[in-house]
DNA sequence: TTGCTCCTCACGTCACGTGAGGTGGC
DNA sequence: TTGCTCCTCACGTCACGTGAGGTGGC
């Protein structure tokens, strides 16, 4: 009995109501998301006024819109906010902030990924940018790229580049890895490349996710400008400066565009560098 | 000159041209969101058929789709994303992966925060419905406890936990620390808690932001239910209990409210745990 | 009377999703 | 003719934000 009194005393407390104003001031919420939110239901003052209908919010309800805020802030949509809130018991929100907390980590894993994605491409186009003029040819020693290869490109008539690269759009779509990021292609040697440049044996992306890799060491590198495929004289070149300068050429060749649609408007200025291994 | 055949020769091949069907499935994309997007100008289709205004899209557009995919996952509005892609430089879009490095940056904190919440909130809750009896009173040894300290309340005449609260509630606001982490009430001793148990000197948030904690330690432990400020008879019979066990209390005393308008409906259900330093 | 706060529609916004109604090629 | 794909409106949805037009207390 007592309590109910203490109870009635501090929860009808009319001294201690706010207007508004002063509730979406301490909430740190705008005066039209509080009437939204008693418009659907999800959230009502606690009193209101029968003559004017102004709205009066009591203190302890800020406690209840910082948690609505912090649901709503893990795109939990608003009627099933609403709806647990009506019937909330200590177990139904224990459930709720099980599943969210297994929400978060996708969530978490899906803005890593983004992370890795655009910083993997702020290296490429730094790279794209710091380049050589596409004659310049040179042997460097590059470290270890993590790559994620496509299956085999069937070197059967008539396959074109983009044939083959619809394929591998399908395929990276299966597996999981990313078109959003940079692309390349491979070539067994440099005497295939030579033979038809514009047609990769396997395309990859440059992924840590594929598990395969660019090994690190010495490469013969060279750059060509143009749209995907077009190699110009660049193999040619390529080949001949190995021949001048006692080089052979024995690894793989891979082809990766430093610079494509996503940077660049014109695609005759797209940038390839191409690394064969020796 | 043999470059532009070549470009003309792979850009425009109309054999590999995709309908918005094959095209929207290859991408993951709905056909609507295409069209859309065709619609406000953001990503257009390589080709469109006059006579019958169809859509067909080109290989490589995956791989700008795919992009463009990744911004909006970033929540970058398609206006914004439509400008940089329309005047897209290699140096522009390498400091708009700048700006969006630093941008997930808080986003990636803002998440951290969340599930921070979720986790105390969990084990708050998962504690409300472990806890004994309301007339249950024990001593119990307590780990440290993260807490931040709101201000002191000034124990003026009439000052009531009500407006005590909202002091607290702009405090916590200002120094951006939880409403929405679990709170309660500091009292410095036993007998300032057993004289006016309905107004803390101090609420303070679960919350390791603040710097301060519980201390680890033997404490005497008891348990109310009924709304904030009312301690009903709690107070009273953890001090008997105190003095038939030769206990004394030296320590502050700690309210903190495991069950309240959070996951319980009825207000008299709230549950605190009051922990007085031994 | 002037300012301020509050109210209730109504409409706009963003990024689509969902039909409705119609066309076109096999 | 039947099925399938494509098209263009138009309207709905979600969570608000933004006036417009009006009230009420000092």
């Amino acid at each position: 009995m007592e309590m109910n009194i203490t109870k009635t005393k501090t929860f009808r407390n009319r001294d201690s109501l706010m207007s508004i104003k002063q509730f979406s001031e301490i909430c740190g919420l705008e005066q039209s998301t509080l009437r939204y939110w008693d418009d659907i239901g999800l959230f009502r003052p606690a009193y209101r006024n029968a003559e004017n209908s102004y709205r009066y919010y009591a203190p302890e309800q800020v406690v209840q819109v910082n948690f609505i805020k912090v649901l709503s802030n893990l795109n939990i949509p608003l009627k099933v906010i609403a709806n647990v809130g009506e019937k909330r018991t200590p177990e139904t929100i224990l459930k709720l902030m099980e599943q969210q907390e297994s929400r978060l980590d996708t969530e978490l894993n899906r803005l890593h990924e983004a992370y890795s994605t655009i910083h993997t491409l702020r290296n490429t186009i730094q790279q794209g940018i710091n380049a050589p003029d596409a004659d310049h040819i040179s042997v460097q020693a590059l470290g270890a790229l993590p790559i994620a290869f496509g299956s085999e490109n069937k070197n059967q008539e008539g396959q074109n580049f983009h044939q083959a690269f619809m394929q591998y759009s399908r395929h990276a779509k299966e597996i999981r890895t990313g078109l959003s990021k940079p692309i390349g292609g491979w070539f067994e040697s440099m005497q295939r490349f030579v033979e038809n440049p514009s047609l990769p044996s396997r395309f990859f992306s440059v992924d840590p996710r594929g598990g395969d890799q660019r090994a690190p060491g010495k490469y013969l590198v060279g750059y060509t400008q143009g749209y995907y495929g077009y190699q110009g004289d660049t193999p040619l070149r390529m080949a001949e400066y190995a021949r001048e300068h006692r080089i052979v050429p024995r690894g793989p060749v891979y082809v990766i565009y430093l610079l494509d649609e996503i940077s660049v408007k014109d695609p005759s200025n797209y940038l390839a560098q191409i690394c064969a291994a020796i």
